[in-house]
DNA sequence: AGCACGCCGACT
DNA sequence: GTCGGCGTGCTC
């Protein structure tokens, strides 16, 4: 009988590909290994195994695979059905999800080299300039890679080159599968056994007597192993006898030494006390632990909406205590931004080294090392903290899951597909695994509380600080009449500015907020109002002061900013808006004595940059802070006594029917970084508009008026939680076939749904690196059946694409778009 | 998604 | 006249 193999590719293609495998092969194959195909002309792709099988495919003849990667499967079918689920309701492709889970390092892809062609005589007279380049190259390199290639002779595209130069046969080609991923060895060394006796030992050193150095080593050697009976690594051994890597060698070389090499983990903690079994909850925190435990009995996710600085995390680490005791792993998710190392520092301080935390700032090294640590379920994976990407880890045996900072919306995927939202899939993720789902939150999405009031949810509250702090004292300040009165300085109100003073005078740390990055968005010329704007998509480049560029946000094209108006000629150009950078400019000559930082995205930009800024703020090393979102963060400081809001306009009036939600979210999270210990922290918002309703609801911290609100908005006009959002962006080169397509699609769409389909229209940004986009909106009733209006969403899909003047335009889907 | 095959402008 | 641009179609 013969034997076939249907795979999932990494690719967006809906199809799985079936390859032809032997019967040895179908025996050892199980689902969810990785098995390196042959995929269309000569690439080598890594696949998922799917199904095997012996049904003989009829319309082609299957290939064989290349090889089998896994020796047990690297994804289980917990994972598999979750991945499933995503696809299907998001809908992209069971691949598009398997790329975005899996990390890179897993996913081998074959390299094409080239060599040199040893059978054949080659005439240099023969070859072009080009070739010719290529060939000398060889003789000092046995192989040389594409990309190489590019660069050896200075084009893009080399296809043909190094084609021309198969059919010479001057060159060979060779798809090489390379293994990205490579345990980290450390070195250690040990005391030959030849002279573990004190005899033996005596004769050595009256050996090495001549030999200082070398009698050093051995002797440090002694005094490391005395004091503790560990492994010791070459690296210590060097540091501790102050000798160098050449003493050791020949120590090693002579057979005094031996070397050996032992794998070791990248990510690693160190072992401490097991204390969150003595955690004390005071009588809020209990109670809210007592109503989350009642809804796990009901098998509901449970929403806990504590206040600022209530004391979640406490809650969350004795839940995580009993997931544990259970014997079951548990996963604790965080928007990327909230990740902080004080978090992880804090659960680690409870936990351990049973903690792993898996984020996109780590490693694909890392990244394979804690996914193996998951599928293994070792001890040190028991508690896995990550941003949502740590939801495709191979869990097996999943107890609790914690979705903290709930309402934001960084957890939506938004560009590559799968375009998933990290807590929803959470809540599956959850259910696939019976295990428990918290929601936290102070302000929690209008979603999850929807979900709450109506009992889809459970509910759990802490309403007040921890330790009895008191909220802190929000004021508002009017700008717009304080720039009528001429009572502002540069972007600070007299309020502000007297308010920082005061702090300052009191030795205490100011925050500042500035939701908008760069120094000042546009640069404009005063004389013809010309604004530099990006050639590929449709903004305005924005000035960066710190590399004096333009540049533009969606595609990172950037330019030297020019001293003349590259329209008119005028040197008169002008720097409008503001930013982080300018504010920060603005204290340097308001408090000429204050150290002020800044952290935004320029600012953190690599590895330890965040963690830098942050503890040399909780340090003290600095008295202000200016930031952007990130400082709204998880973050704990202190000795905060102000925080000041720049500007609380321009998130109001942000064209999104989320902007209220987003604003109340966001002010009344930076508030919350006021005043943590017992003195009572100031917060001041400035604003042209101080009686919006959204500002006067932060300042009395009024969440369910605020809710009430919004929701009685979104049924108005019909947003989510209402109905369900399905945004489809159409993109081409060409606008006119836009156009006709997208008016193609949303009229189709109209005929067969019956529901309301907004739109075609242009996004805020309307080409983006080349391509002109269009939306269309279509809002499904939360009643409607959704997969069935998938289903027919799918099919104009293919009716869409039948028609061959719109094959180039792509559709892209973004379920429950925020 | 990549990548090959196939048809029209700017260069030797 | 060719090289190389990217439009269109296929991948087990």
């Amino acid at each position: 009988m013969d034997f076939f193999l249907d795979v999932v590719l990494p690719i967006p293609l809906e199809r799985l590909f079936t390859y032809k495998i032997t019967p040895q092969e179908a025996d050892f194959i199980k689902k969810g290994m990785r098995i390196a195909v042959p995929f269309g002309k000569s690439k080598i792709y890594t696949a998922l195994a799917y199904r095997v099988h012996s049904e003989a495919p009829i319309a082609y003849e299957p290939k064989e695979i290349y090889q089998i990667l896994d020796e047990i499967p690297l994804v289980n079918e917990f994972q598999l059905k979750h991945w499933e689920w995503i696809a299907e309701y998001y809908m992209c492709t069971l691949g598009e999800v398997i790329r975005s889970a899996l990390p890179s390092a897993f996913m081998l892809e074959s390299e094409t080299l080239v060599l040199l062609n040893k059978e054949v005589q080659v005439d240099e007279m023969d070859l072009q300039d080009d070739e010719f380049l290529v060939f000398e190259a060889l003789q000092h390199q046995s192989h040389l890679q594409i990309g190489e290639i590019s660069d050896i002779v200075d084009k893009k595209n080399v296809l043909s080159l190094v084609n021309r130069l198969v059919q010479k046969g001057v060159v060979l080609q060779k798809e090489e599968l390379y293994e990205q991923y490579k345990p980290k060895m450390v070195r250690y060394v040990k005391l030959s056994d030849t002279y573990c006796d004190d005899a033996k030992l005596e004769e050595l050193l009256n050996e090495l007597s001549r030999a200082p150095k070398q009698s050093q080593v051995v002797l440090t050697l002694f005094q490391i192993q005395a004091k503790n009976k560990k492994p010791i690594p070459v690296d210590d051994l060097e540091k501790e006898s102050g000798s160098s890597k050449a003493v050791i060698k020949a120590l090693i070389d002579k057979g005094v030494l031996e070397e050996y090499h032992i794998r070791k983990d990248r990510v690693d903690f160190e072992d401490t006390s097991e204390e969150s079994r003595n955690i004390s909850l005071n009588e809020y925190q209990s109670k809210a632990l007592d109503a989350i435990q009642d809804s796990f009995e009901d098998k509901k996710p449970v929403l806990l909406h504590g206040v600022t600085s209530s004391g979640k995390t406490e809650v969350y680490v004795k839940l995580i205590q009993q997931c544990l005791d259970r014997g079951q792993q548990a996963l604790y998710l965080l928007p990327e931004i909230a990740l902080t190392s004080q978090l992880i520092n804090r659960l680690q301080h409870y936990f351990g080294n049973k903690v792993s935390v898996y984020h996109s700032k780590y490693s694909i090294h890392e990244r394979v090392e804690v996914w193996n640590n998951v599928l293994h379920n070792a001890e040190k994976a028991q508690i896995v903290i990550g941003a949502r990407s740590s939801l495709f880890l191979p869990y097996s045996n999943l107890g609790l899951v914690v979705v903290d900072e709930e309402h934001e919306s960084s957890f939506k995927q938004f560009d590559p597909a799968p375009r998933y939202h990290a807590r929803d899939a959470a809540i599956v993720l959850a259910s696939l695994h019976s295990s428990d789902t918290v929601l936290g939150s102070a302000t929690p999405s209008i979603e999850s509380m929807y979900n709450a009031k109506s009992g889809k949810y459970g509910y759990a509250a802490i309403p007040y600080r921890f330790g009895n702090v008191l909220m802190p004292d929000i004021n508002l300040v009017d700008i717009k009449e304080a720039t009528r009165k001429k009572r502002m300085k540069g972007h600070f109100s007299e309020i502000l500015i007297n308010a920082i003073a005061e702090a300052l005078e009191e030795g205490e740390q100011v925050i500042l907020f500035q939701n908008r990055r760069g120094f000042a968005p546009v640069v404009e010329c005063t004389t013809c109002g010309h604004v530099a704007q990006c050639p590929n998509c449709d903004v305005s480049l924005t000035y960066h002061q710190h590399r004096n560029q333009l540049r533009c946000h969606y595609c990172g094209y950037h330019m030297a900013l020019q001293q003349a108006c590259l329209a008119c000629g005028n040197a008169t150009l002008d720097k409008k808006g503001f930013g982080t950078e300018q504010i920060q400019e603005e204290l340097g000559q308001l408090f000429p004595k204050a150290v002020v930082g800044r952290m935004d995205l320029d600012t953190t930009r690599g590895k330890y940059a965040y963690e830098k800024i942050i503890s040399a703020f909780e340090n003290q090393e600095m008295d202000i802070l200016v930031g952007t979102q990130m400082v709204t963060k998880g973050l704990d400081f202190r000795n905060v006594s102000l925080v000041g809001i720049m500007n609380a306009d321009t998130m109001l009036n942000f064209p999104d029917y989320r902007a209220h939600e987003r604003s109340f979210q966001m002010l009344t999270q930076v508030a919350g970084r006021a005043g943590r210990t017992q003195k009572r922290g100031k917060v001041l918002i400035q604003s042209y508009n101080p009686y919006h309703q959204i500002l006067q609801q932060v300042t009395t911290n009024d969440y369910e008026k605020m809710f009430t609100e919004q929701l009685y908005e979104r049924e108005q006009f019909k947003y989510p939680p209402l109905v369900r959002i399905i945004k489809i962006t159409l993109k081409d080169r060409d606008f006119n076939k836009l156009n006709e397509a997208s008016d193609w699609l949303a009229s189709s769409l109209r005929n067969v749904l019956k529901i309301p389909v907004l739109g075609p229209e242009y996004p805020p940004v309307a080409r983006i690196r080349r391509d002109y986009l269009k939306n269309v909106l279509i809002k499904i009733p939360r009643e409607y059946p959704l997969a069935q209006t998938k289903n027919s969403i799918k099919r104009i899909e293919r009716s869409f694409n039948a028609i061959s003047k719109y094959k180039s335009v792509r559709l892209v889907y973004n379920v429950d778009h925020i």
